[in-house]
DNA sequence: TTTATTAATGTAGATTTTACACTTAGCAAG
DNA sequence: CTTGCTAAGTGTAAAATCTACATTAATAAA
Protein backbone atom coordinates (compact mmCIF):
# COMPACT_ATOMS: atom_id res chain seq x y z
CA UNK A 1 0.00 0.00 0.00
CA UNK A 2 1.58 3.05 -0.98
CA UNK A 3 -0.57 5.32 0.79
CA UNK A 4 0.89 7.70 3.25
CA UNK A 5 -0.32 11.07 4.86
CA UNK A 6 2.92 12.30 4.91
CA UNK A 7 4.01 12.14 1.04
CA UNK A 8 0.86 13.18 0.07
CA UNK A 9 0.42 16.62 -1.83
CA UNK A 10 -1.29 19.33 -0.37
CA UNK A 11 -3.74 21.15 -2.16
CA UNK A 12 -5.23 24.79 -2.10
CA UNK A 13 -9.08 24.46 -1.39
CA UNK A 14 -11.55 27.20 -2.44
CA UNK A 15 -14.84 27.25 -2.13
CA UNK A 16 -17.35 29.37 -4.57
CA UNK A 17 -21.24 30.04 -3.96
CA UNK A 18 -23.68 30.46 -6.86
CA UNK A 19 -26.19 32.65 -4.98
CA UNK A 20 -29.38 32.57 -6.85
CA UNK A 21 -32.26 35.25 -5.89
CA UNK A 22 -35.02 36.16 -7.42
CA UNK A 23 -37.18 39.39 -8.26
CA UNK A 24 -39.71 40.51 -10.46
CA UNK A 25 -37.02 40.16 -13.47
CA UNK A 26 -36.58 37.31 -12.70
CA UNK A 27 -33.45 34.71 -11.53
CA UNK A 28 -30.59 35.90 -10.75
CA UNK A 29 -27.09 35.45 -9.61
CA UNK A 30 -25.32 37.65 -7.83
CA UNK A 31 -21.28 38.13 -8.99
CA UNK A 32 -18.70 40.27 -7.74
CA UNK A 33 -16.06 42.48 -9.25
CA UNK A 34 -12.78 41.18 -8.44
CA UNK A 35 -10.85 43.54 -6.94
CA UNK A 36 -7.37 41.90 -6.84
CA UNK A 37 -5.25 39.54 -9.08
CA UNK A 38 -5.50 38.02 -11.62
CA UNK A 39 -8.56 38.44 -13.71
CA UNK A 40 -8.75 41.96 -11.52
CA UNK A 41 -12.24 43.97 -12.63
CA UNK A 42 -13.68 41.14 -13.95
CA UNK A 43 -16.81 39.47 -12.79
CA UNK A 44 -16.81 36.19 -10.53
CA UNK A 45 -18.66 34.07 -7.90
CA UNK A 46 -17.97 35.02 -4.48
CA UNK A 47 -15.54 32.88 -3.03
CA UNK A 48 -12.79 31.98 -0.80
CA UNK A 49 -10.12 29.22 0.37
CA UNK A 50 -11.03 26.71 3.19
CA UNK A 51 -9.71 27.46 6.50
CA UNK A 52 -7.77 24.35 8.04
CA UNK A 53 -9.81 23.80 10.99
CA UNK A 54 -13.05 24.74 8.92
CA UNK A 55 -15.72 22.21 7.74
CA UNK A 56 -17.00 22.94 3.79
CA UNK A 57 -20.25 23.61 4.53
CA UNK A 58 -19.15 26.19 7.45
CA UNK A 59 -16.74 27.94 4.72
CA UNK A 60 -19.51 28.15 2.31
CA UNK A 61 -21.63 30.00 5.06
CA UNK A 62 -18.72 32.06 6.01
CA UNK A 63 -18.37 33.42 2.59
CA UNK A 64 -21.76 33.76 1.91
CA UNK A 65 -21.93 35.76 5.29
CA UNK A 66 -18.97 37.95 3.98
CA UNK A 67 -20.16 39.34 1.03
CA UNK A 68 -23.90 39.65 1.82
CA UNK A 69 -24.21 39.75 5.37
CA UNK A 70 -26.79 37.08 4.99
CA UNK A 71 -26.81 34.30 7.87
CA UNK A 72 -28.76 31.02 8.20
CA UNK A 73 -29.24 30.85 4.60
CA UNK A 74 -29.19 27.08 3.17
CA UNK A 75 -27.07 25.79 0.96
CA UNK A 76 -26.27 22.93 -0.87
CA UNK A 77 -22.47 21.33 -2.27
CA UNK A 78 -22.74 20.89 -6.03
CA UNK A 79 -19.58 20.00 -7.52
CA UNK A 80 -15.93 19.36 -7.00
CA UNK A 81 -13.61 21.30 -9.70
CA UNK A 82 -10.48 20.20 -10.04
CA UNK A 83 -9.13 21.41 -13.47
CA UNK A 84 -5.47 21.64 -13.38
CA UNK A 85 -4.78 25.20 -14.66
CA UNK A 86 -8.41 26.28 -13.67
CA UNK A 87 -6.77 28.74 -11.30
CA UNK A 88 -3.63 30.43 -13.39
CA UNK A 89 -1.97 31.50 -9.83
CA UNK A 90 -2.13 28.17 -8.43
CA UNK A 91 -3.34 24.61 -8.75
CA UNK A 92 -6.55 24.78 -6.41
CA UNK A 93 -10.05 22.77 -6.14
CA UNK A 94 -12.71 24.19 -5.81
CA UNK A 95 -15.83 22.93 -3.96
CA UNK A 96 -19.12 25.11 -5.16
CA UNK A 97 -22.08 25.61 -3.02
CA UNK A 98 -25.38 27.19 -4.16
CA UNK A 99 -27.49 29.04 -1.98
CA UNK A 100 -31.29 30.39 -2.83
CA UNK A 101 -31.62 33.67 -1.15
CA UNK A 102 -34.65 36.66 -0.75
CA UNK A 103 -32.97 39.43 -3.16
CA UNK A 104 -34.93 42.52 -0.51
CA UNK A 105 -33.57 40.60 2.04
CA UNK A 106 -29.68 42.84 2.00
CA UNK A 107 -28.76 44.50 -1.12
CA UNK A 108 -27.61 47.70 0.54
CA UNK A 109 -25.09 46.11 2.47
CA UNK A 110 -23.49 44.34 -0.45
CA UNK A 111 -23.05 45.93 -3.46
CA UNK A 112 -21.77 48.80 -1.17
CA UNK A 113 -18.82 46.53 0.21
CA UNK A 114 -17.88 44.22 -2.49
CA UNK A 115 -19.37 46.05 -5.47
CA UNK A 116 -21.57 43.26 -5.53
CA UNK A 117 -24.88 42.59 -8.38
CA UNK A 118 -27.67 40.79 -9.63
CA UNK A 119 -27.70 40.30 -12.76
CA UNK A 120 -29.99 38.04 -14.48
CA UNK A 121 -29.03 34.64 -15.58
CA UNK A 122 -29.76 35.16 -19.47
CA UNK A 123 -27.53 38.45 -18.57
CA UNK A 124 -24.57 37.47 -16.79
CA UNK A 125 -21.35 38.57 -18.12
CA UNK A 126 -18.91 36.42 -18.87
CA UNK A 127 -16.96 34.87 -15.73
CA UNK A 128 -13.48 33.73 -14.80
CA UNK A 129 -12.22 30.64 -14.68
CA UNK A 130 -14.71 27.96 -14.75
CA UNK A 131 -17.10 29.64 -13.27
CA UNK A 132 -19.70 29.86 -15.95
CA UNK A 133 -19.92 26.08 -16.28
CA UNK A 134 -19.88 26.17 -12.35
CA UNK A 135 -23.26 28.32 -12.71
CA UNK A 136 -24.74 26.40 -15.24
CA UNK A 137 -24.09 23.18 -13.13
CA UNK A 138 -26.06 24.97 -10.37
CA UNK A 139 -29.14 25.37 -12.16
CA UNK A 140 -29.47 22.03 -13.54
CA UNK A 141 -29.45 21.27 -9.93
CA UNK A 142 -31.74 23.83 -8.77
CA UNK A 143 -34.28 22.60 -11.78
CA UNK A 144 -34.21 19.14 -10.96
CA UNK A 145 -34.50 20.11 -6.64
CA UNK A 146 -37.31 22.11 -8.13
CA UNK A 147 -38.74 18.81 -9.29
CA UNK A 148 -37.84 16.98 -5.77
CA UNK A 149 -38.74 19.44 -3.39
CA UNK A 150 -40.94 22.51 -3.08
CA UNK A 151 -38.88 25.70 -3.66
CA UNK A 152 -39.80 29.41 -2.57
CA UNK A 153 -39.76 29.72 0.91
CA UNK A 154 -36.02 30.84 0.37
CA UNK A 155 -36.42 33.08 -2.65
CA UNK A 156 -39.85 34.65 -2.30
CA UNK A 157 -40.73 37.52 0.50
CA UNK A 158 -42.50 36.47 3.22
CA UNK A 159 -45.93 36.98 1.35
CA UNK A 160 -46.19 36.45 -2.29
CA UNK A 161 -49.02 35.58 -4.95
CA UNK A 162 -49.40 33.07 -6.84
CA UNK A 163 -48.47 34.83 -10.26
CA UNK A 164 -45.27 35.52 -8.35
CA UNK A 165 -44.67 32.00 -7.31
CA UNK A 166 -45.73 30.62 -10.67
CA UNK A 167 -43.25 33.37 -12.44
CA UNK A 168 -40.43 31.73 -9.79
CA UNK A 169 -41.08 28.12 -11.47
CA UNK A 170 -41.29 29.35 -14.96
CA UNK A 171 -38.19 31.24 -14.43
CA UNK A 172 -36.29 28.51 -12.80
CA UNK A 173 -37.56 25.63 -15.32
CA UNK A 174 -37.19 28.59 -17.89
CA UNK A 175 -40.53 27.14 -19.48
CA UNK A 176 -43.88 28.70 -19.71
CA UNK A 177 -46.31 26.73 -17.35
CA UNK A 178 -50.14 26.72 -17.21
CA UNK A 179 -51.64 28.76 -14.59
CA UNK A 180 -54.45 26.41 -13.34
CA UNK A 181 -52.71 23.30 -13.98
CA UNK A 182 -49.69 25.02 -11.71
CA UNK A 183 -51.62 26.20 -8.88
CA UNK A 184 -53.40 23.22 -8.31
CA UNK A 185 -50.68 21.13 -8.41
CA UNK A 186 -49.28 23.80 -5.61
CA UNK A 187 -52.17 23.27 -3.77
CA UNK A 188 -52.13 19.59 -3.76
CA UNK A 189 -48.93 19.96 -1.95
CA UNK A 190 -50.02 21.61 1.22
CA UNK A 191 -47.68 23.87 1.60
CA UNK A 192 -48.92 27.24 1.51
CA UNK A 193 -51.29 29.15 3.70
CA UNK A 194 -53.84 32.01 1.84
CA UNK A 195 -54.16 35.37 3.77
CA UNK A 196 -57.57 36.75 4.23
CA UNK A 197 -54.43 39.85 2.53
CA UNK A 198 -54.63 40.86 -1.22
CA UNK A 199 -51.88 42.54 -3.25
CA UNK A 200 -53.55 45.24 -5.01
CA UNK A 201 -50.27 46.67 -7.10
CA UNK A 202 -50.52 44.20 -10.01
CA UNK A 203 -54.27 44.49 -10.65
CA UNK A 204 -57.49 46.45 -9.97
CA UNK A 205 -59.02 42.97 -9.00
CA UNK A 206 -56.00 42.66 -6.48
CA UNK A 207 -54.48 38.95 -5.99
CA UNK A 208 -54.71 36.99 -3.14
CA UNK A 209 -51.44 36.73 -0.64
CA UNK A 210 -50.11 33.68 0.52
CA UNK A 211 -47.46 32.70 2.76
CA UNK A 212 -45.66 29.18 3.00
CA UNK A 213 -46.72 26.89 6.05
CA UNK A 214 -42.89 26.87 7.32
CA UNK A 215 -43.54 23.45 9.23
CA UNK A 216 -45.30 21.68 6.34
CA UNK A 217 -42.82 23.15 3.58
CA UNK A 218 -40.00 21.96 5.64
CA UNK A 219 -41.53 18.56 5.87
CA UNK A 220 -41.42 18.24 2.28
CA UNK A 221 -37.55 19.22 2.68
CA UNK A 222 -36.94 16.22 4.34
CA UNK A 223 -39.15 13.68 2.22
CA UNK A 224 -38.51 14.10 -1.14
CA UNK A 225 -41.59 13.42 -3.40
CA UNK A 226 -41.91 14.39 -7.43
CA UNK A 227 -43.46 17.13 -8.51
CA UNK A 228 -44.14 16.99 -12.64
CA UNK A 229 -44.36 20.61 -13.94
CA UNK B 1 -10.53 41.42 0.06
CA UNK B 2 -8.42 39.13 2.19
CA UNK B 3 -8.37 36.00 -0.05
CA UNK B 4 -4.49 35.63 -0.22
CA UNK B 5 -3.14 32.47 -2.29
CA UNK B 6 -0.09 32.70 0.14
CA UNK B 7 -1.69 32.75 3.31
CA UNK B 8 -4.34 30.34 2.52
CA UNK B 9 -4.51 26.41 4.10
CA UNK B 10 -3.28 23.69 2.40
CA UNK B 11 -5.18 20.59 2.72
CA UNK B 12 -4.65 16.53 1.82
CA UNK B 13 -7.78 15.71 -0.57
CA UNK B 14 -8.31 12.49 -0.59
CA UNK B 15 -10.90 10.41 -3.21
CA UNK B 16 -12.44 7.48 -2.35
CA UNK B 17 -14.59 5.03 -4.26
CA UNK B 18 -17.78 3.47 -3.74
CA UNK B 19 -17.67 0.03 -6.25
CA UNK B 20 -21.11 -1.14 -6.97
CA UNK B 21 -20.94 -4.84 -8.41
CA UNK B 22 -23.97 -7.30 -9.01
CA UNK B 23 -24.17 -11.08 -9.00
CA UNK B 24 -26.83 -13.61 -8.49
CA UNK B 25 -26.77 -12.59 -4.85
CA UNK B 26 -27.91 -9.24 -5.29
CA UNK B 27 -26.00 -5.57 -5.05
CA UNK B 28 -22.55 -5.57 -3.52
CA UNK B 29 -19.88 -2.96 -2.69
CA UNK B 30 -16.29 -3.71 -2.93
CA UNK B 31 -14.08 -3.26 -0.02
CA UNK B 32 -10.46 -3.69 1.57
CA UNK B 33 -9.00 -4.86 4.52
CA UNK B 34 -6.45 -1.82 5.44
CA UNK B 35 -3.20 -2.95 5.82
CA UNK B 36 -1.52 0.04 7.20
CA UNK B 37 -2.29 2.49 10.56
CA UNK B 38 -4.77 3.73 11.32
CA UNK B 39 -7.32 1.56 11.77
CA UNK B 40 -5.93 -1.40 9.88
CA UNK B 41 -7.20 -4.65 9.88
CA UNK B 42 -10.60 -2.85 9.43
CA UNK B 43 -12.68 -2.80 6.54
CA UNK B 44 -12.47 0.62 4.09
CA UNK B 45 -13.30 1.41 0.81
CA UNK B 46 -10.73 2.03 -1.70
CA UNK B 47 -8.99 5.46 -1.60
CA UNK B 48 -5.65 7.34 -2.50
CA UNK B 49 -4.54 10.97 -2.26
CA UNK B 50 -4.86 13.62 -5.10
CA UNK B 51 -1.86 14.29 -6.59
CA UNK B 52 -0.39 17.36 -7.55
CA UNK B 53 -1.12 17.64 -11.06
CA UNK B 54 -3.83 15.38 -11.02
CA UNK B 55 -7.36 15.88 -11.86
CA UNK B 56 -9.82 14.23 -9.01
CA UNK B 57 -11.66 12.16 -11.91
CA UNK B 58 -8.39 10.90 -12.90
CA UNK B 59 -7.23 9.82 -9.39
CA UNK B 60 -10.88 8.30 -8.89
CA UNK B 61 -9.80 6.14 -12.47
CA UNK B 62 -6.43 5.45 -10.99
CA UNK B 63 -6.98 4.24 -7.79
CA UNK B 64 -9.77 1.99 -9.44
CA UNK B 65 -7.26 0.50 -11.52
CA UNK B 66 -4.65 0.12 -8.97
CA UNK B 67 -7.38 -1.99 -6.71
CA UNK B 68 -9.39 -3.69 -9.52
CA UNK B 69 -7.27 -3.61 -12.94
CA UNK B 70 -10.14 -2.42 -14.44
CA UNK B 71 -9.87 0.23 -17.01
CA UNK B 72 -11.90 2.25 -18.80
CA UNK B 73 -14.83 2.03 -15.96
CA UNK B 74 -17.09 5.37 -15.95
CA UNK B 75 -17.39 6.97 -12.39
CA UNK B 76 -19.57 9.78 -10.63
CA UNK B 77 -18.19 12.19 -8.25
CA UNK B 78 -20.63 11.92 -5.55
CA UNK B 79 -19.59 14.47 -2.93
CA UNK B 80 -17.14 16.05 -1.16
CA UNK B 81 -16.63 14.95 2.90
CA UNK B 82 -14.99 17.43 4.89
CA UNK B 83 -15.61 16.96 8.78
CA UNK B 84 -12.31 18.26 10.84
CA UNK B 85 -11.75 14.77 12.63
CA UNK B 86 -13.13 12.26 9.98
CA UNK B 87 -9.58 10.95 9.42
CA UNK B 88 -7.93 11.28 12.76
CA UNK B 89 -4.19 11.14 11.35
CA UNK B 90 -4.83 14.43 9.53
CA UNK B 91 -6.98 16.80 8.31
CA UNK B 92 -7.95 15.36 5.09
CA UNK B 93 -11.26 16.29 2.58
CA UNK B 94 -12.24 13.48 0.53
CA UNK B 95 -14.13 13.27 -2.57
CA UNK B 96 -15.84 10.56 -2.99
CA UNK B 97 -16.97 9.01 -6.15
CA UNK B 98 -18.97 5.93 -7.73
CA UNK B 99 -18.68 3.44 -10.18
CA UNK B 100 -20.66 0.36 -11.63
CA UNK B 101 -18.85 -2.46 -12.47
CA UNK B 102 -19.51 -6.47 -13.47
CA UNK B 103 -18.23 -8.22 -11.15
CA UNK B 104 -17.20 -10.75 -13.16
CA UNK B 105 -15.02 -9.16 -15.31
CA UNK B 106 -11.31 -9.43 -12.37
CA UNK B 107 -12.03 -10.98 -9.24
CA UNK B 108 -8.67 -12.90 -9.10
CA UNK B 109 -5.70 -10.23 -8.96
CA UNK B 110 -7.64 -8.01 -6.60
CA UNK B 111 -8.72 -10.35 -4.04
CA UNK B 112 -4.97 -11.59 -4.24
CA UNK B 113 -3.59 -7.66 -4.20
CA UNK B 114 -5.11 -6.41 -1.90
CA UNK B 115 -7.32 -8.41 -0.04
CA UNK B 116 -10.14 -6.97 -1.58
CA UNK B 117 -13.56 -7.77 -1.02
CA UNK B 118 -17.24 -7.95 -2.18
CA UNK B 119 -19.81 -7.60 0.15
CA UNK B 120 -23.05 -7.43 0.01
CA UNK B 121 -24.96 -4.34 0.98
CA UNK B 122 -26.83 -5.66 3.35
CA UNK B 123 -24.45 -7.33 5.10
CA UNK B 124 -21.56 -4.87 4.65
CA UNK B 125 -19.21 -4.67 8.05
CA UNK B 126 -18.61 -1.49 9.71
CA UNK B 127 -16.47 0.83 7.89
CA UNK B 128 -13.64 3.09 8.79
CA UNK B 129 -14.34 6.95 9.17
CA UNK B 130 -17.26 7.85 7.26
CA UNK B 131 -17.55 5.42 4.84
CA UNK B 132 -20.42 3.78 5.54
CA UNK B 133 -22.30 7.24 5.32
CA UNK B 134 -20.03 7.53 1.58
CA UNK B 135 -21.86 4.51 0.86
CA UNK B 136 -25.63 5.47 1.72
CA UNK B 137 -25.33 8.50 0.16
CA UNK B 138 -23.76 6.52 -3.06
CA UNK B 139 -26.83 4.21 -2.67
CA UNK B 140 -29.16 7.07 -2.47
CA UNK B 141 -27.49 8.51 -5.46
CA UNK B 142 -27.79 5.94 -7.13
CA UNK B 143 -31.17 5.13 -6.64
CA UNK B 144 -32.15 8.42 -8.10
CA UNK B 145 -29.85 7.76 -11.14
CA UNK B 146 -31.68 4.51 -11.95
CA UNK B 147 -34.69 6.82 -12.39
CA UNK B 148 -33.37 8.96 -15.30
CA UNK B 149 -30.45 7.20 -16.72
CA UNK B 150 -30.71 2.96 -17.77
CA UNK B 151 -28.67 0.86 -15.60
CA UNK B 152 -26.70 -2.23 -16.26
CA UNK B 153 -24.60 -2.37 -19.08
CA UNK B 154 -21.98 -1.74 -16.67
CA UNK B 155 -23.54 -4.40 -14.20
CA UNK B 156 -24.33 -6.85 -15.77
CA UNK B 157 -22.38 -9.46 -17.95
CA UNK B 158 -22.81 -9.32 -21.44
CA UNK B 159 -25.81 -11.48 -22.06
CA UNK B 160 -28.31 -11.72 -19.47
CA UNK B 161 -31.98 -12.68 -18.51
CA UNK B 162 -34.92 -10.49 -17.85
CA UNK B 163 -35.10 -12.07 -14.49
CA UNK B 164 -31.26 -10.69 -13.99
CA UNK B 165 -32.43 -7.28 -14.95
CA UNK B 166 -35.64 -7.33 -13.05
CA UNK B 167 -33.29 -8.64 -10.05
CA UNK B 168 -30.59 -5.90 -10.59
CA UNK B 169 -33.58 -3.44 -10.45
CA UNK B 170 -34.92 -4.66 -7.41
CA UNK B 171 -31.90 -5.03 -5.73
CA UNK B 172 -30.69 -1.18 -6.73
CA UNK B 173 -34.45 0.00 -5.65
CA UNK B 174 -34.18 -2.07 -2.91
CA UNK B 175 -38.43 -2.93 -3.81
CA UNK B 176 -40.33 -5.36 -5.49
CA UNK B 177 -41.26 -4.68 -8.68
CA UNK B 178 -44.04 -6.12 -11.12
CA UNK B 179 -42.26 -8.65 -13.81
CA UNK B 180 -45.16 -7.57 -16.59
CA UNK B 181 -44.94 -3.93 -15.90
CA UNK B 182 -40.95 -3.80 -15.55
CA UNK B 183 -40.62 -5.62 -18.64
CA UNK B 184 -42.74 -3.23 -21.20
CA UNK B 185 -41.27 -0.50 -19.23
CA UNK B 186 -38.05 -1.84 -20.04
CA UNK B 187 -39.12 -2.51 -23.72
CA UNK B 188 -40.37 0.64 -23.82
CA UNK B 189 -36.79 2.26 -23.53
CA UNK B 190 -35.64 0.55 -26.83
CA UNK B 191 -32.00 -0.62 -25.62
CA UNK B 192 -32.29 -3.85 -25.59
CA UNK B 193 -31.62 -6.97 -28.14
CA UNK B 194 -33.18 -9.84 -28.01
CA UNK B 195 -31.33 -12.80 -28.58
CA UNK B 196 -31.72 -16.00 -30.34
CA UNK B 197 -30.28 -17.66 -27.62
CA UNK B 198 -31.63 -18.91 -23.85
CA UNK B 199 -30.33 -19.42 -20.80
CA UNK B 200 -30.86 -23.06 -19.70
CA UNK B 201 -29.41 -22.94 -15.97
CA UNK B 202 -32.48 -20.81 -15.06
CA UNK B 203 -35.51 -23.35 -15.77
CA UNK B 204 -36.18 -26.25 -18.11
CA UNK B 205 -38.10 -24.21 -20.45
CA UNK B 206 -34.96 -21.55 -20.58
CA UNK B 207 -35.47 -17.73 -21.22
CA UNK B 208 -34.00 -15.62 -23.75
CA UNK B 209 -30.84 -13.80 -23.12
CA UNK B 210 -30.42 -10.26 -24.11
CA UNK B 211 -27.75 -7.74 -24.63
CA UNK B 212 -27.71 -3.67 -24.58
CA UNK B 213 -27.79 -2.37 -27.97
CA UNK B 214 -24.67 0.14 -27.04
CA UNK B 215 -25.26 3.25 -29.32
CA UNK B 216 -28.95 3.77 -28.10
CA UNK B 217 -28.11 2.52 -24.82
CA UNK B 218 -25.18 5.78 -24.34
CA UNK B 219 -28.22 7.88 -26.17
CA UNK B 220 -29.95 7.47 -23.23
CA UNK B 221 -27.26 8.06 -20.95
CA UNK B 222 -26.80 11.71 -22.10
CA UNK B 223 -30.54 12.54 -23.05
CA UNK B 224 -32.00 11.90 -19.18
CA UNK B 225 -35.32 10.24 -19.43
CA UNK B 226 -37.77 9.50 -16.44
CA UNK B 227 -38.20 5.91 -15.86
CA UNK B 228 -41.38 5.28 -13.00
CA UNK B 229 -40.50 1.84 -11.43
C1' DT C 1 -71.99 53.27 -16.19
C1' DT C 2 -68.87 51.62 -19.28
C1' DT C 3 -64.36 49.89 -20.03
C1' DA C 4 -60.19 47.78 -19.16
C1' DT C 5 -57.30 44.66 -16.57
C1' DT C 6 -55.86 40.83 -14.15
C1' DA C 7 -57.64 37.10 -10.78
C1' DA C 8 -60.01 33.04 -10.05
C1' DT C 9 -61.91 28.81 -11.11
C1' DG C 10 -63.47 23.34 -13.25
C1' DT C 11 -63.78 19.71 -16.56
C1' DA C 12 -63.44 16.36 -20.22
C1' DG C 13 -60.28 13.65 -22.90
C1' DA C 14 -55.80 11.61 -23.30
C1' DT C 15 -52.19 9.30 -21.34
C1' DT C 16 -49.91 6.68 -17.98
C1' DT C 17 -49.74 3.66 -14.30
C1' DT C 18 -51.14 -0.13 -11.77
C1' DA C 19 -52.91 -4.59 -10.51
C1' DC C 20 -53.49 -8.98 -11.72
C1' DA C 21 -53.53 -14.79 -13.65
C1' DC C 22 -53.23 -18.15 -17.07
C1' DT C 23 -50.76 -20.69 -20.69
C1' DT C 24 -46.45 -22.59 -22.58
C1' DA C 25 -42.10 -24.96 -23.11
C1' DG C 26 -39.09 -28.26 -21.89
C1' DC C 27 -37.05 -31.52 -18.87
C1' DA C 28 -37.28 -35.22 -15.39
C1' DA C 29 -39.26 -38.92 -13.02
C1' DG C 30 -42.06 -42.65 -12.98
C1' DC D 1 -44.88 -42.07 -23.14
C1' DT D 2 -47.42 -39.82 -19.72
C1' DT D 3 -47.42 -36.90 -15.93
C1' DG D 4 -45.65 -33.44 -13.13
C1' DC D 5 -42.78 -29.67 -12.12
C1' DT D 6 -40.64 -25.14 -12.82
C1' DA D 7 -39.94 -20.80 -14.42
C1' DA D 8 -40.98 -18.03 -18.81
C1' DG D 9 -43.91 -15.39 -21.32
C1' DT D 10 -47.75 -12.64 -22.27
C1' DG D 11 -52.51 -8.68 -22.21
C1' DT D 12 -56.15 -6.04 -20.30
C1' DA D 13 -59.23 -3.30 -17.62
C1' DA D 14 -59.64 0.08 -13.95
C1' DA D 15 -57.57 3.89 -11.63
C1' DA D 16 -54.84 7.79 -11.42
C1' DT D 17 -52.65 11.50 -13.41
C1' DC D 18 -51.78 14.86 -16.77
C1' DT D 19 -53.10 18.11 -20.21
C1' DA D 20 -55.54 21.55 -22.66
C1' DC D 21 -58.55 24.98 -22.49
C1' DA D 22 -62.39 29.64 -21.71
C1' DT D 23 -65.50 32.09 -18.91
C1' DT D 24 -66.82 34.86 -15.03
C1' DA D 25 -65.53 38.05 -11.15
C1' DA D 26 -63.77 42.11 -8.94
C1' DT D 27 -62.25 46.55 -9.05
C1' DA D 28 -60.50 51.20 -10.54
C1' DA D 29 -60.22 54.52 -14.04
C1' DA D 30 -62.33 57.08 -17.50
Amino acid sequence: MLNSYSSADKVLLAVDCIIFGFDEEGLKILLIKRDFEPEKGKWSLIGGFLKKEEVLDTAAIRILDRYTGLQDIYMEQLYAYSEINRDPVERTISVAYYALINIENHNEELTQNYHAQWFSIAQAPKLIFDHDSMVEHAIRRLRYRTSIKPVGFELLPEKFTMRQLLELYEAILSKELDKRNFISKINSLDILVKLDEKDMMSSRKGSYLYTFDKEKYDAKLLNDFVLNL
